[in-house]
DNA sequence: TCCGTCATATAACATATGTGAGTGCGAGGC
DNA sequence: GCCTCGCACTCACATATGTTATATGACGGA
């Protein structure tokens, strides 16, 4: 009940059986609620608990001594925004609330226990981490190769099939509550430069953004502009 | 024997059981030989083995349809180039050998039967193409949000720690075979600016660079002008 | 021995993107 | 009803990096 994005998101993925459901249910051992602009986990941390996200936004970001700030991925509902500390331990970053969160936890002892019982919901997991690391290898080639407009375009489609694919989207409208400075941090540009982009998008008639709303106006001329091909992202069904 | 050099990363993070050695070594079916330049696995590929790389480099890549490229990932000795193909199935980018790579092939059956079986390796597993994860990550900030001349000295400085961490450093010396074109497309710089920034880490004293062979001459201020901490790299010694 | 190829190195010039400063608007607090 | 404050937006200007072209030397093949 409570997990549903995440096993609509598996089930995307691979067939769950109702057993496997159930442990996952089991897994969490509570619920809570983290503030916009508030950290649900500190850069630096050894968490004994993963976060999987249920609503909300949340960015993964690191910080330099002189301010400067990078996000290196967001995330939506279904999203589990730390299981890797579960092995790695130490947090290499942090993860802030773009928006008000509500936070299925799972303790590792419970990760620990699925990995020792369920190797089929283990490798699942597993894949889970590495549909993350699928989605770094993408936003490097965009952040390396493609212009800043390209590059835009680009993420607003990962964003969009993300969250349709978790029924966030209504029609050709997700509500996606980045401010400029934020999406400046995720794509490695100045907010003033942003703004030049996002103008850009709008003359060409590619995609409206008023306040959370965006609205994607010309989803093919946007791909083409992206260069962005989904297949990354590994939503085909498949025995995992 | 052959896998020496994955079992030698293991333990770094873990202390390995002589049964899981075993099952490692076991994993493996057949050694091959990728000459340089060639693909070791081709993107679009859908392989029923992983390939272990036990001498070489290789790099993953992305081509655009213009024929820009950007290397998402160089390995060394003792990376697992593709493990990730296990599950995600599809290959989503190409792997290329950049040096002539010495190969252990794994099949994917094995890698199943590790999950079945050895719950404990299985997490070594899954952790090492986690720190992949973080090594991408930390190569988004970089490309994100420090100059080319700090990038260049980031990269750097990890490649000489993972050298290391495998045995291949003797002393500030690493050998590290790689093109300027090829630093560019790693880096997402053009080849002539990838000049600029070495000639320029040169003339600073901080490296000097003939043929293959690197020397890091003042590894303090290298790091200081990376912005160079290695707490990404996981070299903690743990139990997962 | 000569020739093509490939990598490094430079130069002159073009441009995408950053910087610093400032405006205006709308939401929320008191 | 006024006052912040954050956020979107603009402008003028600075600069890091890309582009195109060329020179040079090392190397291997014919």
């Amino acid at each position: 009940m409570f997990i549903n994005p995440l096993v609509l998101k598996l089930e995307q993925r691979d067939r769950l059986s109702d057993d496997e459901k159930r442990v996952l249910e089991g897994a969490i051992s509570r619920v809570r609620v983290v503030e916009a602009d508030e950290d649900i986990v500190h850069e630096g941390d050894h968490p004994s608990e993963s976060n999987l996200l249920l609503d909300g936004f949340a960015a993964r970001y690191k910080i330099f001594s002189n301010g400067r700030r990078q996000i290196t991925a967001i995330h939506v509902a279904g999203d589990f925004v730390d299981l890797h500390s579960f092995l790695l331990r130490a947090m290499d970053h942090g993860v802030l609330a773009l928006t008000p969160c509500r936070i299925a936890v799972v303790p590792h002892t419970m990760l620990e226990r699925i990995t020792a019982e369920h190797p089929h919901l283990t490798r699942l997991l597993w894949l889970n981490t590495l549909i993350d690391g699928a989605i770094h290898r993408e936003w490097l080639t965009a952040m390396g190769r493609l212009s800043a407009t390209a590059h835009m375009a680009h993420f607003i489609c990962e964003l969009f099939l993300r969250l349709d694919t978790v029924g966030r989207a209504d029609g050709d409208t997700i509500q996606l509550p980045l401010t400029q400075a934020e999406l400046g941090d995720t794509l490695g540009l100045s907010t003033v430069h942003v703004n030049r982009v996002l103008q850009e998008l709008r003359k060409e008639g590619l995609i409206r953004w008023q306040g959370d709303a965006l609205t994607i106006l010309d989803w093919e001329r946007l791909k083409t502009v992206g260069e962005f091909t989904p297949t990354y992202l590994n939503l085909q069904h498949e025995h995992r």
